[in-house]
DNA sequence: TAACTTAGTCAGAGTATCTTACCAATTAAG
DNA sequence: CTTAATTGGTAAGATACTCTGACTAAGTTA
């Protein structure tokens, strides 16, 4: 008998993971195989015009060292690069690189082939409004739902 | 600038990171410091009358010897303990233990705590839409939807 | 009973994450 | 305009998590 009282962590946990797996493998099998899931959630949330360090660690809910840690590895691969802040001497923002574009739209596809099966099962309807509910949820679960 | 065009992906993640941090913070809060997340997964996956270790390992997604250490610890814990299964002389089940089964109402508290905020903000039919909805997604997120 | 499968452990390695402690640049106070 | 506090980031070391590969023991099949 399947039990569908789970709580809403799992719930939410399991098609996350359900889809990243996805991402992953679509990734893997166009040559992106030289990163990890802890450096696709950082890499993430890297703003269209850089990111600081310091606000990539807040926005992926790590330490800056951790952020530093993964960032080093995702620009010695070359998905990302540092560049100056011009607001600021201390900083440096995070930016997308020419590897890390590239992998960009084929995560996006299988973001999208994922989405369609899913629509496929729930209907248009009931997936739209989960993007909606989770997208309002974000406004009380997301410390920096306010940025670009 | 709002950016609410994230992708599912991380629509999902961040809401279950919310109510992951919650849910730890009411049990560290109440005495129950000495888990990690890592373990809590695991744990959370137990079935009522006990789960082997191999099928606890496939529910949450990593490889038996991370399982087995992951129990290891929840087990010097107090919170499982392994008892010999009667169907297999192999085989023991893993079953929550008295500590385990303490910890269990304070989280589930947590877990309606914060789900009452959610529903002041999305509205109870929301909410109950998106339990609904991630129910149904776990038909075919899950490949363990079907046991007890 | 020999071969295969399944449940689980052991050993070793790489990855991710944290805490504590720093340095350097910026901003605020006087 | 110099001292103090704040902010962006790095360094070192420890712990936690996870994997691969190899193995033991029990169960199943032929």
């Amino acid at each position: 008998m399947a039990d569908d009282s789970l709580n809403l962590g799992l719930l939410l946990f399991i098609p996350y993971r359900a889809l990243e797996n996805r991402v992953f493998a679509a990734l893997r099998a166009q040559g992106f195989a030289d990163f990890t899931p802890a450096q696709a959630r950082v890499f993430q949330r890297i703003a269209p015009g850089g990111t600081r360090l310091t606000d990539l660690a807040e926005r992926a809910q790590v330490t800056k060292q951790t952020a530093g840690f993964l960032v080093d590895q995702l620009e010695k691969a070359g998905y990302v690069a540092r560049v100056p802040d011009p607001a600021d001497a201390r900083a440096r923002l995070v930016r997308i690189a020419a590897r890390g574009a590239a992998a960009i739209p084929i995560a996006a596809a299988a973001v999208a082939e994922v989405e369609e099966e899913w629509v496929a099962h729930l209907g248009v309807e009931a997936t739209e409004r989960l993007r909606g509910t989770l997208t309002r949820l974000r406004e009380i679960t997301d410390p920096f739902t306010a940025d670009s």
